[in-house]
DNA sequence: TGATAATATAAGGTATACCTTAAAAGTGGT
DNA sequence: ACCACTTTTAAGGTATACCTTATATTATCA
């Protein structure tokens, strides 16, 4: 029982960096990914350290980190594993959309490639999450969204809702609670000064977000 | 990331701890468990003490460890999660036989009881494994099977195989080439001497099985 | 350029779960 | 009642992944 298990902290900084690098190769701060994990700088900078030597990323010191061809096909690799449980969970075992993310968290770690892609070929390939979000393929590609987040709208502006990123326990039961899903119809009404709270019409009902909850919803504008 | 995972740890030593207390009340020595945990005396006392001191079983020295009822339910839900996970990749996802008792060895502990009563729900609560042992019900309880090992048999007496215990993939690889899984047919044909092996007939095929193979493969009589 | 803020490194600590070697204690059979 | 064997305890060690506190270094902007 040699803990190999312990590659679960690996894959979660490996997935992270991926998804705090916005589609390309940005430099992730460490500070970023130390916060996303819920872990302190110095933890998170030892952490870093250790997978550069594993080649799995690169440091460039004061700037942040990339990922190497290596860190990256493991990244995606986790990923599109979360993606599928997520929508297996979702339309085979019925369970909440909002409740999805937690277990998928889980299971993601669990299973190899042999597994998740004979999962993906019973859920017939999916190309994106219950919440939106593109899964990478087989082969670790991913097409990059195109949508902006709510937070970039104008008053008066509309479209659908596409994405939650990133996903959260707490965020997605928010936003369950008030139907603001992928494919919803929305619409920007207005939006009050000093970061105050937008307020949008979806569903018949006029929610009012606050920029926090805002920035983490996606949106393709109507044309 | 605070290893709440390494309870997996936990979860094997209460695992093996029922598998090895056949049915009721037996001690388990401490040896025993180590041997099938793969790990020395020395480090399976020490963990044997810690779950002790969680209260999850009691260790009487010299003697061997029960679980408490804490324990228990703990390891029954563990293997009923396996097993399910089992009949999951092999009927879901068409996994070979040999192969989904591994994979369900990392699944089990991704999943808690809001997963696991949902997927039972869906493959339509199962009452066995794949590989025949009887899966424990949502309370825990298991049916105690009616079934005694190949090595007990007679020369002449005859019966069905129904089920493989404990399982380990070697074994099983060794089983599914030859066929020799549950309800297959099954006659004994000659024992050698010595502690030699057992020649079976199973599905117009001879088969010279040594004692520790055959000591688990169970086997139901024929009236 | 120089100060402040961000980032990095160094040092020392915690917890879990494993390891080996060695000594002590209990068990069971004759 | 003794001896051999098993089991337990003790002591010291490894590795991973966290932690805090403190100090050094670099970046950025006024």
């Amino acid at each position: 029982m040699k803990h190999e298990s312990f590659n679960e902290s690996t894959e979660m900084y490996l997935k992270t960096a991926v998804e705090l690098s916005n589609g390309s190769g940005d430099l992730v701060p460490i500070s970023a990914l130390a916060e996303r994990l819920g872990v302190s700088v110095v933890s998170a900078t030892e952490m870093v350290h250790r997978l550069q030597k594993q080649g799995l990323l690169a440091h460039t010191p004061y700037k942040g980190v990339a990922l190497t061809p290596d860190g990256a096909r493991q990244a995606t690799a986790l990923i599109r594993s979360h993606h599928l449980w997520e929508r297996f969970l979702l339309e085979k075992l019925d369970m909440p959309w909002e409740e999805v993310h937690d277990h998928a968290c889980r299971l993601e770690h669990a299973a190899n490639t042999a597994v998740t892609e004979r999962l993906a070929d019973f859920l017939g390939q999916p190309t994106a999450c219950p919440h939106g979000n593109p899964t990478p393929d087989a082969d670790g590609r991913i097409t990059p969204p195109d949508d902006i987040p709510l937070t970039e709208l104008e008053p008066g502006q509309n479209g659908q809702i596409s994405r939650i990123f990133p996903e959260s326990s707490l965020l997605l039961n928010y936003l369950a609670a008030r139907n603001l899903k992928p494919e919803q119809a929305i619409i920007v009404q207005e939006i009050a000064p000093f970061n105050g709270p937008i307020a949008v019409v979806c569903g018949e009902e006029i929610h009012h977000l606050g920029q926090e909850i805002a920035a983490h919803i996606f949106v393709k504008l109507d044309e």
